[in-house]
DNA sequence: TAAGAATATTCCTTGACAGGAATATAGCGA
DNA sequence: TCGCTATATTCCTGTCAAGGAATATTCTTA
């Protein structure tokens, strides 16, 4: 998690995973759209690459490079656990999850200290 | 979005960002469970406030410190335009969006050159 | 108003990292 | 094999940011 948003949170390099949204490119063609000089996007490409947010492929002499998936959903994983803070739908789907974790509570037996109704966060 | 990236990419920030999530908090009891000294949670709050992440309510002579939603629900918006990459169940709900681009297409009016059928991704 | 608690700020040092320039390496075609 | 193209790597330099220590600031209470 750390390593991604590092890799993320830099100028360039959020650039260039932007422009891989587009699909897979040749490091030379990202350099020209990004206007940045080849050694730099190497650089940046070989930090994406050890974080695990992309992947290469050779193709005769050129290195194309694509995003790789799991980055992000790990991400949209973590970002998921602070649901509650943001998504103001939220707020339905906790009484579902408070009616199923009640059903659970029934079905496998109920020797745990009754939870408190989870009062809405403090304050 | 860079600005939180790069907010969240120090690890210390991100375990004050995590243990925010249990509510807000003063900052004596962060450094306290964090093990951190108290110049540098304050420090890290100031960065984080800068960016947008959190935000202060002075009690007294503490100052609590709460996560703010919107940088999430950002974060949230910017790592949708990702979900075709790593959300397999993308596949289904392209459907459905070809659908409703056709129907807002006829809806207006169909003077725009028709669009390619938008082949799944290179390669 | 003085003392003490909680927090913020400043100054310093150090390490990490990005860009620039030069150079090394890999793969292709003749 | 040679030369060319595409890319990677190295070395250097400057900048920036994090931690440590000391100090300043803010607010409360007696």
């Amino acid at each position: 998690m750390l390593e991604t948003l590092a890799a993320l949170a830099e100028p360039n390099r959020l650039r260039i995973v932007e422009l891989l949204r587009a699909g897979p490119q040749p490091v030379g063609e990202i350099g020209e759209r990004l206007r940045l000089r080849q050694p730099q996007v190497s650089k940046h490409l070989q930090t994406l690459k050890k974080a695990g947010l992309v992947q290469m492929e050779p193709v005769a002499q050129q290195r194309v490079y694509e995003l790789r998936p799991a980055p992000f959903r790990a991400l949209h994983a973590w970002l998921e656990r602070y649901r509650e803070l943001w998504d103001a739908r939220f707020d339905e789907l906790e009484g579902v999850i408070e009616e199923l974790k009640l059903r659970d509570q029934i079905k496998e037996r109920s020797n745990q200290p009754k939870e408190k109704k989870n009062a809405r966060r403090n304050k």
